[in-house]
Order: C-alpha cells, then structure tokens, then sequence
DNA sequence: CTGTTAGCGCCTTCAC
DNA sequence: GTGAAGGCGCTAACAG
C-alpha cells in the first residue's frame, strides 16, 4: 500500500503537501502543486493511513453503537438510522449486539474505548445497572438510561405514548386493557408498565408477560386463549410481541379488532404490513438518531420525545371487510 | 487515559514488560512481575491503544461488513450472525448500509480500505458491476457476486431453491405459478428469475415486478386484484415482498392459500410470524455467515449453500381454521 | 508556499 | 527474565 512518502517522491514534494492536500490544511498549496500530488496519489492508488492519521490526531471518526438485538424491526431501525447519521458526519460505525453470548456488554464496551471511538451510542433497554466507566469518551443512551445516570439521554416519552393507547382504547369502549410486558420489570418496558398502572388507575394491576420475541408472545395469547381468559383489548411493548399475538389469533381464529383489540408501542415500519395493520404509537426513529449523534458533543442533556399515534385497523377504528 | 509507560513506572518496570504481559508474550514474564503489571493497569484503568497497536502490527482487529439495508429482515438475520462471528474472533464490526445516500458503495469501501480493516465482507445483491480494487484487503461475497469475479463467494444455491419452490406449488396442482422479482433482473433475483423460467418452461415468461420492500409488492398485489388478474401462485423473490402481498391480500380478503398460494425465498424468522405463516426456502445464515467470516482467511473458493424447504400453511399445505 | 522533523503509543528485536 | 530503543505512517509546528 502505497504511504504519503511515496506520493511525495513521485510528486517531487513533500510529506508536508501531500498532507496539506489531503486534509486541506492547515497550509495552502499552490494549485499546480496540489494537482501533481493528486495525480501522483491517483498513480499510485494511495489513500492516507487513518490508523496512523488516528495515533497522531487522537480521532478515529469511528462511533460504537451498541444495540440489544439488531434482528427486532425497531432496533434495525433505529440502528440504520443513527448509521445514516454517522455517515453523515464522516464517521464508520461499530456495532455490538449485546445479546450474543460470546461478546457481553462490558467486553464490547471496553473494546469500543480501547478503540478509540470518537463516541458510543448506547441504546439501552433491559438493563438496570449502570455502564462501566467510560472515561472521557462521550456516551450517549438512546432508549433510556440507568437509574441515576448524568449524562446525554435521547428517550421516547413511555408516560405519555402508554396513556395515549389507555385513552384511545377506552374511547372503543374496552374497561378491561391489560398490557404485555416483558419477564420482569425494568428498563423502558418497566416505565410503560407503571405508566399503564396509573392510566388504569390500579397500583397492583399486573401486566400480562412474555418474552421480547414473536415466539414468547405467540405461546402467551394461546395459553390465554386455551384457558379462556383473553382479555378484549391488549397494549403490547413492543412490536414483537404485537406481531406474535397476531400470528396466534390468525391460527385460532380469533379476530382482531373484534374480538381482541391491540395497540403496539414501538411502531416500526414492519407494523404496517401486518393482517390486520396495527394501531401504533410510533417512535420517531429518525430524529430520535439524529439528536443522538449531535448529542456526542455539546452539553449533557435529557431529551424525552413523544410518540405519535398512528390509527391503522388493529384497535378497532377499522373493521376489515370479511 | 493511561499510558502503558505509566502502568511501568507504577509497577516499577519497563514498558517492555506492560506489552508482553498484556499479549502473552512474546517473552515470558515472571508471576510476580506479571501481577504488579497487572495490578497497576487496574488502578490504573489502563488499557493498550489498539490505534498504537495497530500502527505497530499492521492488524486492526476491524471487520467491514456492507449490507443493501439493515432494515430487511433477512439481512438483520445475515447482519447478527456475521457480527457474532466476527465477534468470536476478537474482532469488532464496521458496518455500512449501501442505500444511505450519503455514503455510496465506493466510499464505504474506499473507508474500510483506509481504516485498514483486517477484511471485508460485501453482502452484496442487486449490484453486477464488480467491486473497487481494495488492494490486499481480503474480501469475500456474501450472498452474490459479481459477473467475473475470481474471489471468495458464499451463496445459497438460488436455482436449486426456486426449482424446489415451483416443484412444490405444482404438487398443489398449480399450473400457473408466477413470481414478483425486482425492478430489474441482476443480481440473485436475476438469477431466481432465470432458475423460474427454466423451472416452467418458458424461457420469455415475465416476472410480477415491485420494489424489494413491503410496500412495493403491496401495491403491486392491489393492481393485479384491481384488474383481475391476480395469479393463483406466486413465488416471493424476497421476504419483504411476500409479507407486502400477504398484507395487500389480507385488506382485500383474498384468501391464502386458497385463492392465493405464495411461497417466499428467503425464509428470514419473520416469515414464520405472518398470517398466514409463509412455507419459505430458508436460507442457513448463521451457516453462511460463519463460512464467510472464516472464508477471509484462506484460498479464494466459491460455495453454494442449499436452502431448506419449511412447509408452513401460505403453501397450501395447511388451510387455517375459519 | 514548501520542507524538515518530532512525536502520537505500542510492539519487538537485540542486548544484557 | 528484563530493559532500551527504533520505527509503524501521519500531522502540524516551526523554519525557511
């Protein structure tokens, strides 16, 4: 591979220029300068080392983002979305995915600072317990953020979207809206569920459980089904969940608004093209990414930004022609 | 962020011995000396600098992967197993989405290049124009390659997989078995669309066409019923577009698989979750991507992977309970 | 406007 | 078993 050295030797110029070329400065370059040197470089197939640009600048214009499970519609998403905006600076992006075995959490974190990143993008969910120290490489959680943190925050507003489905399945006229949550209570789905406690007005109520999986909550609706206790109207955490419990009612026939209504509360585009459409509170992925990445540098803040609800057939606003 | 100068002056040793106890060589350390090495990074929160590191070794420890788009179920499925893959070598994942129009193919690659990955793999699918010379940057095809190309290439056996697909849909007696391909024939929905002309017979037969997303096929679905010419079998090039008809299918009440067979080619996990679930030619992707990740080191070969029937009810196999 | 040169932090050869 | 020192390729003073 060809080195900024070469360049300059067939330029007959200097490490300098070529340098002063490539990065535009912080010299200017006579323009028949810069165009021997370009021709050289194009000659010779050159493109600056970044591993020795890194060493000498302590930039790598590489940022970590670190996703529970790339394979759920709404973090694909949001993982292509904060992508689009960190290619947009100039940057490469890292993922993990936390849910591999072979590769925790705090691995792939440390393995992002010895890196060198120019920043991480934690998107958060299950976890309650706080990050390892990063030192000074700026962290931000997208999702939500563990008890307690300081930092930059980017989160929809669970409170609001969760009361948003209670009222607009109250208004179909449903008394009895239950919610699916996760094993246990923690992180964005735990807030969904308290949020969903105050909107029905029961501290204790209990939320329905399943896995964050098509499966889990496919196997949950039918042992509902079996036992004959399906409730009529079902806020689901997240859109898996929402596509599982569709699934098991098409396979035992029971239908959906009429018999079963639902809203979900992720509202990724894979929730469009359901049977039928599902009525969502959408998070707005785009900005959501967008604020994210400009959040790496400036001041720490916490931003919560509101869902949108959007009326498909699945609570009951439309009936499917049967 | 602590130097491993400083990890030597606090163990009261030479940077020599930080670096062969953090790599296990390649001289030997006494187990004293090792643990006061040890013990002096942890209060220190050292860690080596892998952009030092790697100036030094020319190794990154950086994989590149390019997907089309993240945000396809079936290549979030190829996106994770890749990343964990890669992952159990130690090695961390950049990847790109090629659609993001900031960042076209060319750049993507030409910064995985500079970065001085250890390697790249290209999931590469409706491109038949040959890839940028990345030098000695091992590269390996996932998915398709280009006409020509004399590298490493992983595939699924596409023509075995439609032939499967139509012999199939015929033992359910059909006769006129369509498929919806892409925009245009290239890449391995070309190649599907000739294994289905030679399967039929018909080597001028036109395939249905719509864009490679949900949408696309959906609104292709509503022409054909529109006008009345809705086929009565269709094979899927991709999952994406048989979820988009199923959902067209689903508003209009036609009823699959009984005024409507489909059968889809990719078999990503999401097909398993629709209503009805999609009778799929799975491709093995944690095979695949386990090929392709161990393919980068290696002589360069070229591997068809068959992909598997799943009988699921769209086929016909089972008509759901109504 | 251009050239010379000192490091960035680490690994590894060579000497002890 | 341990230490000293050169150099990976590039950037950015500083000097001319």
């Amino acid at each position: 591979m060809a080195k900024a050295v070469d360049v300059a030797r067939l330029a007959g110029t200097s490490t300098a220029v070529v340098s002063y070329v490539f990065n535009d400065g912080p010299r200017p370059v006579a323009a028949e300068t810069r165009q021997r040197v370009l021709d050289a470089a194009a000659s010779l197939g050159y493109a600056p080392n970044r591993v020795a640009r890194s060493l000498r600048t302590s930039r790598t214009d590489l940022v970590g983002v670190l996703v529970p499970d790339i394979t759920a519609p709404y973090f694909a998403v949001l993982g292509k979305d904060l992508e689009r905006e960190i290619a947009g600076l100039g940057k490469l992006t890292l993922i993990g995915n936390t849910e591999t075995t072979q590769y925790r959490e705090g691995d792939a974190l440390e393995a992002f600072r010895s890196t060198q990143v120019d920043g991480i993008i934690l998107v958060w969910s299950d976890n309650d317990y706080s990050a390892p120290d990063l030192g000074t490489t700026p962290v931000v959680y997208l999702f939500h953020a563990p008890e307690g943190f300081s930092g930059t925050m980017i989160a929809a507003d669970n409170e609001d979207a969760v009361v948003t489905a209670v009222e607009h399945l109250r208004g179909h006229g449903h008394t009895d809206i239950r919610m699916i949550a996760g094993i246990e209570d923690r992180g964005p789905v735990g807030e969904r569920v308290s949020a969903w406690r105050r909107a029905i007005g029961d501290p204790s109520a209990e939320p329905l459980r399943s896995t964050y999986s098509n499966a889990g909550a496919a196997e949950l609706a039918r042992e509902l089904m079996d036992a004959g206790t399906l409730p009529a109207a079902i806020i689901a955490a997240t859109d898996e969940q929402a596509i599982g419990l569709l699934a098991a009612a098409y396979e035992r026939g029971v239908r959906i608004p009429e018999d079963l209504a639902v809203i979900s509360l992720d509202g990724s585009p894979a929730t469009e093209f359901t049977a039928p459409p599902l009525t969502v509170l959408h998070q707005p992925t785009a900005l959501m990414a967008q604020m994210a990445v400009r959040a790496m540098t400036g001041a720490p803040h916490k931003t919560l930004i509101p869902a949108e609800l959007i009326v498909r057939s699945s609570c009951g606003c439309t009936k499917h022609t049967e």
